[in-house]
DNA sequence: TCTGAACATTAGGTTATACTAATCCCAAGC
DNA sequence: GCTTGGGATTAGTATAACCTAATGTTCAGA
């Protein structure tokens, strides 16, 4: 029997797929993932992930160098993708056909994701026409791996008189979320920077339903597009 | 604090889940369902059935009397009955809105039934007009945990020369379900009972699509109930 | 009434994942 | 170039599920 066929690798647990999202997010900006970053964004102990860590690394989903931190392989670059393509259809799907609002559908998602199949995740995305952005304007992986990176600045990092189109909210929390939603802030609104206060002030801009006055914490998530002349 | 908010009842995990629901259609016809029963529904060793049958019974959703079986207690049933509804909810929503055939429904809605929310639940419900019956005809207990009994007679019982209406067919192989559905044999089919072969020879039913002949086992799987004269 | 086959249970071990407590490493500041 | 504090790791434990092998129980028929 060729090895290829003796031995299918076993099927990614629930956590494994988590660690491997986690690590990617984390790993985004090119750097290691480290791991108390981990452990905080799962809510786990550190020691929890040291194991996991081992364990990832001998099955060659991540590389870790100790004590710096861990870096995805091409293989589990690939599985964390596949996970957030799950989980980014799955909010689109939630959102269009089953009146989830975009603060509440992170959670359900999170859930989903472990369980459709690949199968259904298609079905789902043809019914929505292949969409390619997440309600929160995240571009969703194609079913390959590949992933848009696009070069998007903060709205904090903004110079005045731009004029810019907000693509992306960086954050799930519901809050922040609903509040953003009913300030007219949601990815596609075209954004024109009046002015930017100095000592880390607000920032103030034009947006088609009118003047908003938008603190530092929220211009640091809302990434957007600098308009072509 | 009150002893009612102290200690919130642990959620369910997976295996108790699909074990209640097990002893649920096993113990259908009100009898107890055995541990050998149990050990072949859900393809695990009969220890490892001993093992969860302690547990359930110790948190109160069995009740266990040694050597003769398990039954549900009402809290038991209640959960039983709620993975049930979430199962068909399922199996009606991926059918009407994502494609699926009757036929392959079924191990999706088993791995979706743990993950999915209460609320996505009666969202996917409110979008298909509350359906009352899933795809195989079985009926769907209410967010309350009522379910229609009804009394069905299998075809393979059935007198000759009577008038039926399909309501249920009772396997989940899609085998099967396929060449059903092939023969026009799905839920609310009007069938008259041409004749029974004897010696456990095969039943002739006349449908809408045309005489059919359904052999015994087949005949037994398919759930009926009398027309009214 | 006894006995053996079939079924149920106990005993003991494995894996995945988490925890706390103890220890280790490293880089930053003196 | 030492010390020290914080992050990383190891050690040891717990729990949920599962397994195989050994042991117990029941009941039907010789």
């Amino acid at each position: 029997m060729p090895a290829m066929l003796r031995d299918a690798p076993p099927p990614l647990t629930r956590s494994v797929e988590d660690y491997l999202k986690a690590i990617y997010h984390l790993s985004a900006q090119g750097g290691f993932a480290t791991t108390s970053d981990i452990a905080a964004l799962l809510t786990v102990a550190p020691p929890s992930v040291s194991g996991m860590v081992k364990r990832l690394s001998e099955t060659g989903l991540i590389e870790h160098v100790p004590y710096r931190g861990v870096q995805l392989t091409a293989q589990g670059r690939r599985a964390a993708l596949r996970m957030i393509r799950r989980h980014r259809i799955l909010e689109v799907y939630l959102t269009a056909q089953l009146g989830y609002d975009w603060d509440g559908v992170h959670d359900e998602a999170e859930r989903l994701e472990h369980a459709v199949s690949d199968d259904l995740i298609e079905r789902m995305a043809r019914a929505l026409g292949d969409p390619r952005y997440d309600p929160h304007g995240a571009p969703i992986p194609t079913p390959e791996g590949e992933i848009e990176e696009a070069e998007l600045v903060a709205l904090a990092a903004a110079a005045p008189s731009t004029t810019l189109e907000l693509r992306e909210v960086g954050t799930q929390d519901p809050a922040r979320l609903r509040y953003l939603a009913e300030q007219g802030l949601v990815p596609g609104t075209r954004l024109h920077v009046v002015s930017r206060q100095p000592f880390n002030g607000p920032v103030t801009v034009r947006t088609p339903g009118g003047e908003r006055v938008v603190g530092l914490e929220l211009a640091a998530l809302l990434w957007c597009r600098p308009e072509a002349e």
